[in-house]
DNA sequence: GTGTTTTCTGTACAGAGTGTCGTATAATGT
DNA sequence: ACATTATACGACACTCTGTACAGAAAACAC
């Protein structure tokens, strides 16, 4: 788009993408932290010196593959937007998250696990919470909603909540469907578990 | 407890204490990832070598660190039992874990950040999630509560729930006070913001 | 106190990984 | 075909890890 980007040598796309391959690989197979640069330029048949001529360290790397992935995830969610009223998305937690989950299962269930990396976890929270709140909550709020709490505690809330249930389906063996979680993910944060939760006696 | 441990040498106890605050110390000021075994001893004023003759690594080392921690949370949170009806907690979150988020705070700031650690996240969420499901769902269920969702993954929720809001609480300043939070988390699970989301028109 | 046991220290070592040089080689765009 | 640019290759200094061993120091038992 810029236009610095107008030539990009097919040498440089090929061996950028090769490397973002084979971190995507060896991420499934042996987990984030432990996977060094030696093994990446290995796995991509590259030589190790190439990595730095494009990359600054594996965590460079890992941003440039988040790019690729969440550019494939904004696809998805505009494509699933005309599900709203007025602007305000009607499925709480679209489907189409679940979806996109699903689609680099591998990827995302040991990035979320204790070989993941906190770097991509909090750019994933921090993500995820700004489309909650502008994509959810403020559009509420402008059409009459009430909430005295802070918005962006609510939308860090929300998009915790969203990484938990993510965790919890990768974890124990995807049995359910990407909207099955979807709806079980409204019940969580909005219905059944709320309703159980306001039978305590609050005092 | 256990006949193997009645004689703990003191030099023993004393230079896996230090080595513990070492690491607690560094974790402050530098990050988990990017402390390394020599850093801890040199801090502690241990040799190198002593290092491996009480932990196998600098995970290990922090494993002992989080009993230490952990030890002093059940003492407090039993010392906050007395709050309940009939074996259920009346504080959906008792303020008891957030004074006791507030006491190790400089350490939560960073290891619920990008310097954090993802198997220090790990174990706090299925500790909390275990917490959860025993300690409020179980027993709401039991005196006539009704869930169709898997337990576990309620209870997985709630865990991510309260490190969201821990983690939103660290970031911001900690400008409210533990029990404003416990407030505000009870809000955000069971209070305002499900019910400002039950407001969507759910099809 | 003395003697025995255990822990700690200091040094050394091999192995692995990092990040950065040049220089030669090969591919690319025009 | 030519000039440009990326890549390969070998080498370098550096840091960290984990282990080994012999001697010094501290704790324990009596």
């Amino acid at each position: 788009m810029t236009e610095i980007t107008r030539k990009p040598d097919r040498r440089i796309e090929r061996t950028r993408q090769l490397l973002r391959d084979a971190l995507m690989d060896l991420i499934v197979q042996r987990g984030y932290e432990s996977v060094t640069v030696q093994d990446i330029t290995d796995h991509a048949n590259v030589a190790r010196t190439t990595f730095y001529l494009h990359f600054r360290d594996k965590d460079d790397l890992l941003f440039s593959t988040m790019r690729d992935i969440y550019q494939d995830l904004m696809v998805r969610m505009s494509a699933a937007r005309p599900e709203t009223i007025m602007g305000i998305r009607i499925d709480l937690h679209s489907t189409a998250d679940f979806e996109h989950v699903q689609q680099y299962a591998d990827f995302y269930k040991i990035m979320l696990s204790e070989k993941g990396s906190m770097v991509f976890l909090m750019r994933v929270q921090a993500l995820l919470a700004e489309m909650c709140r502008d994509q959810i909550l403020a559009p509420m709020l402008a059409n009459g909603g009430h909430l005295t709490l802070p918005i962006d505690l609510a939308a860090s809330h929300l998009a915790w909540a969203m990484i938990g249930t993510f965790h919890w389906w990768l974890q124990t063996g995807m049995t359910y469907s990407a909207s099955d979680m979807a709806k079980m993910e409204l019940e969580l944060c909005a219905g059944e578990l709320p309703n159980l939760l306001q039978q305590v006696p609050l005092e």
